[in-house]
DNA sequence: GTGAAAGCGCTAACAT
DNA sequence: ATGTTAGCGCTTTCAC
């Protein structure tokens, strides 16, 4: 079953392709008759014009390319697919194409970016999921299409930084924290190689010291994000170190396994122990008495990166978004108090 | 700024394009020497082969696309975003083309099915997110590539149903309530129009009537897979009906919203009132002494469907998954006992 | 208002 | 082993 071409609608309508075209792109100058001829034909034979004849005739559809590295199967916080899901819909809304595309660690030192970039006829890109010790981001000079990063601070020239001040909002967590009585606050960071996890602990330890409190090394626990190590961690802390009253986490899930540990050992989660999460996951509500986080919008920046990677794809260069993201310090029983 | 052809990685390296062509496609019939000159250049010029050009010359490289219909903000349940992830895992063990295609109810009339597929160039189609009264569907007898449908039995011919024995699982999770002493079992289900949804009600009441018990439509909610509506709907249940000591839901999400009302109403989760939900989120296990559920691994849905598809296209069309997923009843404290 | 012809970047017969 | 040429489906001058 071959594919029905131009030609084809041009036989059958007894005219040229070339009118074909020109009706099917709404040039001015068709007959108006024989445009609702043509029309007729195309639905006919359920004609559908060639992507790839397009582009190469002179009319490549503009696309952005939302790039997320290591992927994984599962996405329990939700900002993947926030980001990802903003990104489409800001290309819908714009009326331009999207496209998804992944890589990863070892990739990134296969493939250049550019190369990348390229292959896929990409006219933006977005970026999620990196860390610092990734290749792609020092790849970014090399590229010449907008380009935004999520959740990075590059700081490289011309690319869109989408990101929110972690330090400061860490640092308001914490503070709130000490505000309300708590003097032993201790650390569940992310691993070191993620630039949020780098800036939320500075936030933490800036709290501390503006409050003329120690920074501890022993409570500043590294769990990479993930629920059961920092399960693990904090069962460790809470048993040997019992001054301990609080404990800011770098993500929700890490703030979930820091209550079950709480909890296994006896303690009372937003009495014994104020805890605090990051992200607001959607179940956070729903969890010890809810769960006091630092909400962040992932969908909005998601959809912020694609608007204003468009915007310079129209030339329009003033969208400059950095670290302006909202966050929101949200108390609920983890962590009761009054800001 | 132009783009780098073919022509002038020829020009660059003394030879036709054609040597070229035949280079950077492994032809045999290229001296060596000369194919690692061109591969000089082309890394010198940084030249990327036009996907739109190799398309219309005779290699169209095949793509798999992934409809998802109602993309939305947020995925509580995770089951899109690891259906997504599963689908573009399979197409890169499998070295073929992703892309990820979105839709709507309203844009399924404007835009047949097959339109969609031809105008984006698809080898081949994987769709989820459809519910009962969508129209791609019922349009699936049009479309003449290899297609697999997520959790609809759509039944058309050739189609490639990824389905789990949803009516089965649910049975066997109200089985397992009865056979653990409850009598009073209500059921907190989605919308009518969800497929798995009618098959989850259908196995409620058959484990009922297997065990003689009587099918009670007061006890029968609707909660649109809500969080929000099934904490009203059980809350009302609850208050009116104190016989129920069991709750069946069609999805973790709702079981959430179930506890929630009943520990606002005094009750002991497990105790009082066993609930058990269906998925397996991420969170699930910490949640109320951990929520017993019906596992299924979206992932691995996603995956299965993506790598059917590909069967399908190279002609191995043994891959018939229909209803085989994988499901499981996983026991937490929601809901204890033996199976 | 319409059409002939060139050309986009590439591959693939078919020479040579 | 290399080059010539046609053609893929489309848009776009430029004549008519």
């Amino acid at each position: 079953m071959k594919r029905v071409s131009i030609h084809d609608v041009a036989r059958e309508a007894g005219v040229s392709i070339t009118t074909i075209s020109k009706a099917l792109n709404n040039y001015p100058d068709v007959n108006p008759q024989t445009k609702r001829r043509i029309q007729e034909v195309v639905e006919r034979l359920n004609y559908v014009p060639d992507a790839a004849g397009r582009s190469m005739g002179g009319i490549p559809e503009k696309v952005i390319g939302l790039l997320i590295n290591d992927l994984k199967p599962l996405d329990p916080s939700g900002a993947v697919y926030g980001i990802l899901s903003g990104v489409c819909h800001a290309c819908q809304d714009r009326g331009i194409g999207f496209m998804l595309l992944t890589t990863d660690f070892a990739a990134q030192r296969t493939v250049p970016l550019k190369k990348l970039c390229l292959s896929k006829g990409l006219t933006g890109l977005v970026c999620s999921g990196f860390r610092l010790d990734d290749s792609y981001p020092a790849q970014l000079r090399d590229i010449d299409i907008p380009c935004a990063f999520i959740d990075v601070e590059t700081g490289a020239p011309g690319v869109i930084d989408v990101t929110m001040d972690n330090e400061r909002a860490a640092q308001e967590a914490v503070a709130f924290l000490l505000k309300n009585g708590r003097r032993n606050v201790a650390l569940v960071n992310g691993m070191r190689t993620a630039d949020v996890a780098v800036r939320r602990g500075r936030g933490y330890r800036r709290a501390l010291e503006n409050a003329n409190l120690p920074v501890l090394p022993e409570r500043m626990l590294a769990a990479d994000f993930d629920e059961g190590l920092a399960h693990e961690q904090a069962r460790r802390l809470l048993a040997r170190d019992k001054a301990v009253d609080a404990v800011f986490c770098a993500s929700d899930l890490m703030a979930l396994g820091v209550c079950r540990a709480a909890e296994e050992l006896g303690m009372e989660i937003g009495r014994d122990l104020a805890v605090i999460g990051f992200d607001d996951i959607p179940v956070a509500r729903y969890l010890y008495g809810g769960l006091t986080t630092v909400r962040q919008d992932f969908y909005l920046m998601g959809y912020t990166a694609g608007c204003a990677v468009d915007d310079r794809i129209n030339g329009r260069a003033d969208s400059l978004v950095t670290g302006d993201m909202m966050y929101e310090l949200v108390v609920r029983g983890s962590a009761p108090g009054r800001l």
